[in-house]
Formats: C-alpha cells, structure tokens, sequence
DNA sequence: CTTTAACACGCAAACGTTTGCGTCACAAGT
DNA sequence: ACTTGTGACGCAAACGTTTGCGTGTTAAAG
C-alpha cells in the first residue's frame, strides 16, 4: 500500500548497502551464506515484496501476458483462458485480460494498455476490422493470433481447420438424407465465419447438390442471434429438416431457441454442434475442437518467442501457423430421414 | 520490445526537454498549445507508447486489479469474470486474471505475484484453506471477497445467502411431495458449502421432516465429483426421487451423469439446479442467482475503496458486506409426485 | 526606463531494482 | 616486507515517468 517495505529498509535496518540487499535476495554466491541469511529473515519480518514493475523497469522485460478475447462467459473462451492461465502460471508469468466484445474501439483501448504496460507476449482473437492503430501496435509486439485469423496481420497463428470441421458435419448430415439443411453462421468478415461457410458449401457440391442458400443465415457469433434466427427459419416458409450450428455460442443459441419453441431433437429437427456441449440432452452431435490443446500449443509457442526475443532483436516469425483438426462426434440429435 | 519509444527520443527530435514532452501529453496549459502538437505530432509520427509501469512507479499506483477465482472454464466464474473485466476497463484498469483450481500454494502464488505487481486492487474467491502467507498477504491490500467468505479474513465481503437459497430449492421439492431428495454439495470446508447445507437441513426440520442424510454427498465442487456423487447415488440402496444440486458445476455434472445413465427428468427424478442453465432441455427448475450484479456491485465497491485509499492511508472497512437474494426459477425438471 | 507579472520551458530528484565496477581488508604466497 | 589474490561488500548509473521549483524571455504596467 501507501509505505511499501523496499531494499532500503531492509539495507538501513541491518546497516548494509542496497545492492548488498539486492544481491542476497537473488541469492548471489557473492555474498556470504550468513549475510545471505540474516537479509532472508529481516525480510520476512518486514513483509518485503518484490516491486515487480521495478524489476521491470530496469530489467526491461515484465512478467505480463495479455489475453485478448471476444468473450469469456461461454466455456469455449473460458477453456481457451485457463489453458493459458496455467502456462503463464507455470513460466512465472501473469495473464492480463481484455475482453472487447468484438469491439473494436475496445479492442483498441485493450491493446493499448497491454502494450502501454509492457506485455511480453499477447494472444488476440481479433475482432472482425480492427483498427488501423491496433493493426499497427499489435505488429510491434510479439503476439499471436487464436482461433481466428486477421489478413492483415503477420503473426502466427493457431486454430482449427475450420473448413473442414464444418464440412464434416454437414457431410453426416447429408449422408443421413437430409436435404434442407441449416446453417447458422458468423458472418464472413470473420475469418472462421468464411472458412466454415465454405465447408459447408463444399459438403454440398461435392455430394452433387444445391447449396440450400434459403436456409442460411449469417450474423454476430452470439447466442442471441442464433436464437433468432432459427426462429425466424422455423417459423417463415418451408422448414429445414437438419440444423449446421458454425460456432459454441451459436449452438447454445440455437438450443435454447428450440427448447423453447418445443422442438423435439431429433424427431423433428437434427442437429450438429459446434464444441462440445456435455451437458446438452440427449448427447448432442457435435464437432470437437481440440480446445485446449489449441491455448496449450499457442501458449507455449508464445513463452518460446519471449525468450528467443529476449537477447537478440526481434526476429520476423510471421509466415508460421498451426492447424488443428476437429472430429466429429456421434451423438443422439441427428437421425436419418 | 527491445527499443521502445520514450519521452527522450521525442524531446531529443524536437530539442525540447524530457518534462516538456511529458507536461504536453499530458496536456499541461503550462505548456503552450503549439508546442503540445507538435509534441503529439511527433509522438504519433515515432509511435510513442507511454509506460505505465513507470508511471506506477513514480505515482505509487498501477492500473492493474487482480481477480482470483477456483476456476474460469465455467459459465458462472465466466460471468463474474466478464463484468469485472468491464468495470475494470471502464474505469482505466486491467484485469489480471489467476486460477487457483482450489490449490492453496498456487492460490499464494498469485496473491503474490499480485503483491509484487502492485495490483491497486483485488478480487477474491478464496479456497478451503488460504495459506497464513496468503492471508496476511491479503490484509496489507485492497481487497475483496467474492461469493466465498472466508472467516479468517477481514476484508469486505459480496455474495449469496445461500442458505436462503437452497432453502428455497429444497422446500419447493418437498411441498411437492418428494422426501427421498438428494443434495450435491462443496464441502463444508468452504463457508458457501457451510451455508448451503444448512439450507437443506433447514428446509426439512421446518417442514417436521427428519433429514435424509443418507441422500447427502459432499465433496469437491466439481462436475466430477457430482457425476460420480448420483451415479453412487443412484446405483446403490435405494434411490432418491429428487436431488438438489447445490453448486454450478455440479449441477453440470449432475446432469451430465444423468444423461449418460438414462435417467429421464422429471420421469424418474426431479432435479433442481444451481445457477442458470438456460442450455438444459426441458428448461431447469434452478436457483437463479444475480452473477452479473453482484460482481458489478462488487467492482465498483473496490474502485471507491480504491480511490478512497489513494490519498489518506488504508482505512479499514473490515466489517462490511452486502449480501444478494436468489430467485427460484421453475422450469420443467421437477414434478409433484 | 525600470518593475512586475505572465508565460513557456528546463533542471533535477524521486520511485525501487539490477548490475558493472571499484574498494577494502585480510590471508597466502615469494 | 611486498606483491598477489580473493572474498565480501559499497557506489552509482540506469530504466521511463512525474513534478516542484527555478530560470529566462517577453509584454504590459508604472
């Protein structure tokens, strides 16, 4: 708080120099086993705490990573943070969180701040345009992209082979007779909106069919639009017999919808996740994203970068990225028509 | 990263002094308004990023608030989390976020590392069994207590009656005929599992209703525990007709259990959850808490203590707490019977 | 023409660490 | 007795800001 214990408490209370402080402390061979001891417990009876901002300072390196994300009430971001949470713990680091909605004025101010306060490292899934300015001082840190993927900016990134995962589950779906399909998508200013779209129209063409392009709807990943918009494609016109879900929130979404308009899952309507959903009931069909295992690989690949940057200058590591594959799990909301 | 841009590089572009630059962008009226842009001018031009960690250290307060929470992976602590991280932004903070998963030395660990960061605030769901450090860490900051109380530790505290709030579940089983109800609950280790059982109890002698002790099962507040805690339940001796699931995560684990052993809600057990689970199909009869408020009401309360703290010394607000009322939410898994 | 005052800016210290280098005392080697 | 060595510690600068105070210039007031 307001008087703090530092070094020179420490050094005028045993009549020792400050660095002498600071060296017993670290632990230095260079000063005595006794001194060494004594500093130990005055130090302890004071309740000195390192002033890690000052460490930094004169280091040049903190101890914070910034995690920059949309969201963090649903499970999927929440997994993401703990992952990371975890590594950071575990490499001595502290993991600052910005959460910008998908705005980007806020992804902005985020960015800011994580840079203003010297971050080592920032994960981001960016928003879908972001500021030239974040663009800008996101290119001068070392940061990584999650989940999605921004053209515009040269960093590595790790995520899901998104185009495929879709695919795979609109392909059981088609395998199983169904026709009239619904997708529930992020719009294609996301990177992961694009690629899943183009998963789901590659299902079709490949099987010989139409796109169903009546039954697709496009919006914010939220589970609010979800929601409205099955209702809105199960109640206007001809109803799709099966239901793409593209996104976690879009399928929590999409369910609650459903379970609200009474339709039964999967006597009258199929439906393929996306992320699993164990507590959904029945099991539901869903398409597994390696979830953690993405935060892990992207967290350690962050730590890495930091300590490589550290003693030489930056070096370029722009091209590089990760893929991880889904898999479909069988579950009890699809049936064959 | 290695060069950053500093008040110097500006000053020395402009033969202007370090304090100058510092005075003007800060708008300082002490300097005049042409020489102010062109300072921001060239900041901009070079991509000046100010150093908050500096400028902690000079002022004696950083902009950072630590939130420590058991577990962020669910939608509960994900709640807490995201209007905390909106206060905080609001108000020009950064949230750092440490995971516990209930272990008391890495619970100490981030206290500490929270210490050493200078956190000017800090928001805690403290485990069973703080560590003596940890708590006198604690009481040297501004802190909090969120959802949990921990009696050892006198800090302000915001949360649930939680007694009042499994009361209520309970008693709504009871006054629709069910006496074999079972109850998943945390530990009495913690003060939440402390009062919630006490609920459960309460509810029984006030009906003149003997306890069923052998439907209680306390453990872990995990989803884990509560899928292994009914599937022993349910498996062994005789089965209860209800449970009372008195914890978020084992209300997830809870039904996913159930699901997974076929058990039909309400058919063959009525079910009354714990936070809102607006996902569950039929819609959960549950005890809906107000997450967002209390942790809105709680961050504002450590911004006011926060800034209150800045210009006298700490004042002591041991005692104070503010306490939220739960709301039954009826949904479709509990009948009479 | 001098006194005052307003204005615009510079100096330097301080925040708490870390670290290269210097210093001092004492013991061992010639 | 004189060098050399070494173990144990102190000095001071640096990291990037902020800020109280001092200083020089210019214009208005006497």
């Amino acid at each position: 708080m307001s008087g703090a214990v530092t070094l020179k408490h420490i050094a005028e209370r045993l009549n020792l120099s400050i660095s002498t402080i600071g060296r017993a402390l670290a632990d230095d061979p260079q000063i005595s086993l006794a001194t060494r001891e004594r500093v130990k417990a005055v130090a302890g009876e004071l309740g000195y705490v390192a002033h890690s901002g000052a460490r930094a300072m004169r280091s040049g390196r903190s101890t914070l990573i910034g995690l920059i994300i949309p969201d963090i009430q649903n499970e999927f971001y929440g997994t993401l943070a703990k992952a990371l949470a975890e590594i950071c713990a575990n490499a001595g680091f502290q993991l600052v969180l910005g959460i910008t909605e998908d705005d980007p004025e806020s992804e902005e101010r985020q960015v800011r701040g994580l840079l203003e306060a010297r971050a080592s490292g920032l994960v981001i899934t960016a928003s879908p345009r972001p500021t030239r300015e974040t663009l800008s001082l996101l290119s001068r840190s070392t940061c990584v992209q999650l989940i999605r993927r921004t053209g515009q900016l040269e960093v590595p990134w790790f995520g899901i082979d998104e185009e495929a995962a879709i695919h795979s589950g609109t392909a059981h779906l088609i395998e199983l007779g169904h026709r009239r399909i619904g997708y529930l998508g992020a719009s294609t200013t996301l990177s992961t909106g694009r690629s899943r779209l183009a998963g789901f129209e590659r299902a079709f063409t490949e099987a010989g069919l139409e796109v169903p392009r009546e039954f697709v709807r496009l919006g914010r990943p939220r589970a609010a639009f979800a929601a409205e918009a099955f209702e809105s494609l199960w109640t206007d016109g001809e109803r799709p017999t099966a239901i793409v879900a593209a996104g976690a929130r879009l399928t929590v979404g999409l369910l609650q919808a459903a379970t609200r308009l009474g339709v039964a899952i999967p006597a009258d309507l199929s439906v393929v996740g996306y992320g699993d959903a164990p507590w959904w009931n029945p099991n539901l069909t869903t398409i597994s994203l390696p979830v953690r295992d993405i935060a892990l690989a992207c967290g350690e690949f962050l730590l890495r970068r930091i300590r490589e940057t550290e003693p030489s200058s930056a070096r370029s590591a722009a091209g590089q990225s990760v893929t991880f594959a889904s898999a479909l799990t069988p579950g009890a909301s699809t049936r064959r028509v």
